[in-house]
DNA sequence: ACAAACCATAACCAAATGGTTATTGTTTGT
DNA sequence: ACAAACAATAACCATTTGGTTATGGTTTGT
């Protein structure tokens, strides 16, 4: 599996519109800017700069589809984070450690 | 346990400096204010405000000695960042699922 | 007693950030 | 054909951020 840096996802979801509108894409799934917008209670530019960062962070993907984009949570670019935190959350080491040598030998 | 809100500690480990700092405390144990900026490359004031900002998000505590300051890493503030995975990251949803249902049945 | 060490705070600054309105390019419905 | 809908980009603005140097308050060593 490549590693990525954990900067973007970092920075990504450290603005709480933007973690929401990931959060939301989780969620309810696939949607279009024009919904998206609706939601987060900010104009269509500022949605659609947001988006740009998830995107750049490979946390959303986009679609377009005629004069709209339906973008949708790509939670596999999470990795670099539970990664981190595999690393540097000491305190939840001990759970990883176990977890993975259990995953490890249920699934071969 | 305290459910405290992600977001202070989605801030603090955006920026890399201040993630530097956490994951140097981490590795290395309780460091005074001063080897932290031996360490980190910038000003010593700009090393306490990062680690004002950590301090703010629970993720250090600091324990004052004499003229000097000590700082340790307290990664149990990283339980609202897990908490976050569990709910949005759908991904890891069913990797922690299966992890604490095993855990539950090893440790009772 | 006093100079030096340690750290926090103040004052300041440039750059980044998150928002806005205006505009443009497609696509769709009539 | 054309007006409206959708989304991205541009241009702009206020605030926040991350850094700096300067200063002040304790504590320590001599």
């Amino acid at each position: 599996m490549k590693r990525v840096s954990a900067n973007p996802v970092f920075r990504a979801l450290a603005d709480p519109t933007r973690r929401s509108l990931f959060e939301e894409l989780t969620r309810q799934g696939e949607q279009t800017v024009h919904a998206l917008t609706r939601y987060a209670g900010v104009s269509q530019p500022a949605v659609s700069k947001h988006l740009t960062v998830l995107k750049r962070a490979k946390l959303v993907r986009h679609r377009r589809e005629g004069r709209e984009t339906h973008y949708r949570a790509q939670p596999e670019a999470l990795a670099p984070l539970v990664d981190w935190l595999e690393h540097y959350g000491a305190f939840w080491r001990d759970r990883f450690d176990r977890l993975e040598a259990l995953l490890e030998r249920m699934d071969p």
